[in-house]
DNA sequence: GTGTGAGTTGAAGTGCACTTCAACTCAAGG
DNA sequence: CCTTGAGTTGAAGTGCACTTCAACTCACAC
């Protein structure tokens, strides 16, 4: 069990490509040391960084921001079990809020189904929170412009 | 209330860009008359497509996929009530296992931050279902490549 | 020592869902 | 008529998250 891996090591343990390591790497996401013939010798600690990125992903982060979650770790240590539940929490409003998006969904795709109407007259998936109520007459469509919303936009590309 | 819209008036009413409006009219998605100008007049049952268009999108399902879903419909007729619960409830399963897959995720992310974990070892969240085990030692995260599930892919871009 | 599989780089390519641009035409009010 | 805002086109550009490629070097078992 040595205390450093390849870069085909931590792929496999990962599950993620070479390719997308080193992409993170170049965007600042995870570092490696370099052995002398060049090659990238991560330690055991990186697997638990690329561990929080793709988890982070699930949640419908972007690689940007976490890098920017990364970026508020401690550098002189090797962050603790709380450093990771902190950045952790961070991210349980936006994946609540996913949640409860998803779930009004399909809630209101079932009354829909019941009703039969997408008509984008009465249903509340077409103007949920009654956001756009009182712009003039006429029905609209359930989205903000994705330029409106960053959470919806992340979750519409 | 005329019983065709412009461009500018469908954007206005489906909160949809006029140059998406075209991208999806390119791909077959919507389709519009024409004016003896040359300018596109949508019927008003465009109004329900485009809504079909961004709902789905919601899903998490691409565009050629909604394009394959539409093709679905009747052409002789303008599409029931009933067609459209039809595709509806043809994503209802897709919907309940994002959800289901964003629930747990949150679920082990509240274990782990109890647990201080996150460490690729025991919890869940690096292995669900198991569906490693037995792989040899050592634990892998939680996704399969992305090029292996096509419905997490979706999930992750 | 030598072969082989694993690793290195920068540059370019991919797929999706659009947006932007330039150059042009249309439609409607004054 | 004329202006002006809305619409038209094809081609190119954007942002994200990677992947692929070519040309090369490294590490290690035999």
């Amino acid at each position: 069990m040595p205390d450093s891996l390849t870069i085909g090591e931590l792929s496999a343990r990962s599950g993620v490509a070479p390719s997308a390591l080193r992409y993170y790497e170049r965007l600042g996401l995870i570092r490696a040391d370099r052995t002398g013939g060049n090659q990238r010798r991560y330690a055991r600690a990186e697997l638990r960084r690329v561990a929080f990125i793709r988890i982070s992903q699930q949640v419908g982060v972007s690689l940007d921001e976490i890098r920017a979650a990364l970026d508020s770790l401690p550098e002189a240590r090797t962050p603790s079990p709380q450093d990771w539940a902190r950045l952790s929490a961070s991210w349980r409003n936006r994946l609540d809020e996913r949640i409860r998006l998803l779930t009004r969904l399909r809630d209101d795709l079932d009354g829909c189904i019941g009703c039969g109407c997408l008509s984008l007259q009465r249903c509340t998936l077409n103007n949920p929170e009654d956001t756009l109520a009182g712009e003039g007459p006429g029905a609209r469509l359930v989205l903000p412009r994705p330029t409106d919303d960053p959470t919806l936009a992340s979750s519409l590309n």
